[in-house]
DNA sequence: ACTAACTCGTACGTTCATGTACGAGCTTTT
DNA sequence: AAAAGCTCGTACATGAACGTACGAGTTAGT
């Protein structure tokens, strides 16, 4: 939601110091979703009470922080080809998904710890949508399966890569090898 | 560890005290993993203090009461026949396995939050080990996949029964087709 | 019954991050 | 250059759990 004009009484560095605010709370609530307001204001160069002048609470900035990861997020999966063969359109987006995903795996449990129930799924409604039509195109393609309900074949592909995230970041799953695990395991997933 | 005579000092009625707070804990735990030890205490019908004097501290309690469900769990899960088709003993490992998280999943969230790094899975070692030899067993009778790490197989198991009790407590997943949906998913991931 | 163990209330001390209040001094903007 | 907006330190208020200390009363074991 970037409001240029909206709300544009704003000064110059009010903005580069909202925008380094932002920035360093992705960088640092992605390593550690329980860093303090102070750490991330220490980060941002920036004094904690300029920080609470442009967040009313820590919930406003994790909320910010991956408000701005999703858009970040939108930029590279809007551009993705999703025509042709479901499964291969599938394998295209699985790849930057995965990338996504493991990269914010941190900062969304901060939300998810944060924010009230359901506000870090309805964030996600554009990711989801894009996800759920695909799977739907592949069923009425005939490639996809029909016997189980879309919803939970939806979340699931969504567990499918966080539990990948979870287990490179344990050390029990190669970061060279996780992008052909999750798209192996979703394939098979949704070809039943 | 039911240790009846190693530590057989403790009189009858602090026994008791410590059965009723550790199953308070479970309970309680089991709904909300952030309740606090005052209303583990009170749910237990016990002074705050007496829970101190059996548990130093909450993360102590915590560990108790994991312990506790997972060796009841073990109880279910030991006696099943995991002999004969691996596809159909897999459907009779997850149709108890599926009640067991799906009843402990906030508990699990707790223990997770509280307990050392790692702890919590090496608590599960009996029941990863048992998952993981029947799905090596599936992969030598050709029943499922090899071409996928079976640690992460294991692994992706236990990411389909949290994910489904999630949308189970979420709403999106009746609980009736829950086991259903498991069952399914898990086949067609481990058998490609 | 006598001793040791257990219960449990009240009260306190601790910790830690959150968020507020005030105000002096810098930047932008116009 | 004057007004408005921003920065940011210090200091404080808050609140929520946790965990401790003390001590009088109760219950179990032998």
């Amino acid at each position: 939601m970037a409001a240029p004009s909206a709300r544009s009484r704003r000064r110059a560095d009010a903005e580069r110091s909202i925008a380094r605010i932002v920035s360093a709370a992705r960088t640092l609530l992605s390593s550690d979703p329980n860093a303090t307001t102070d750490d991330i204001a220490q980060a941002a160069g920036v004094g904690r009470m300029t920080l609470y002048g442009h967040f009313r609470t820590r919930a406003d900035l994790v909320e910010a922080a991956l408000t701005d990861a999703l858009r970040t997020g939108e930029e590279t999966l809007s551009s993705i080809d999703l025509t042709g063969d479901a499964g291969d359109a599938m394998t295209r987006l699985l790849a930057s998904s995965w990338a996504l995903v493991a990269e914010s795996a941190a900062l969304l449990a901060a939300a998810e710890g944060v924010l009230p129930e359901g506000r870090v799924r309805d964030m996600h409604a554009e990711p989801a949508r894009r996800m759920a039509e695909l799977i739907r195109r592949g069923q009425e393609q005939g490639a996809f399966r029909t016997d189980l309900p879309t919803t939970w074949l939806v979340s699931l592909v969504q567990y499918i890569l966080h539990g990948a995230a979870a287990e490179v970041r344990a050390g029990r799953l190669p970061s060279d090898e996780a992008a052909y695990v999750v798209t192996r395991s979703v394939q098979s997933v949704l070809t039943g």
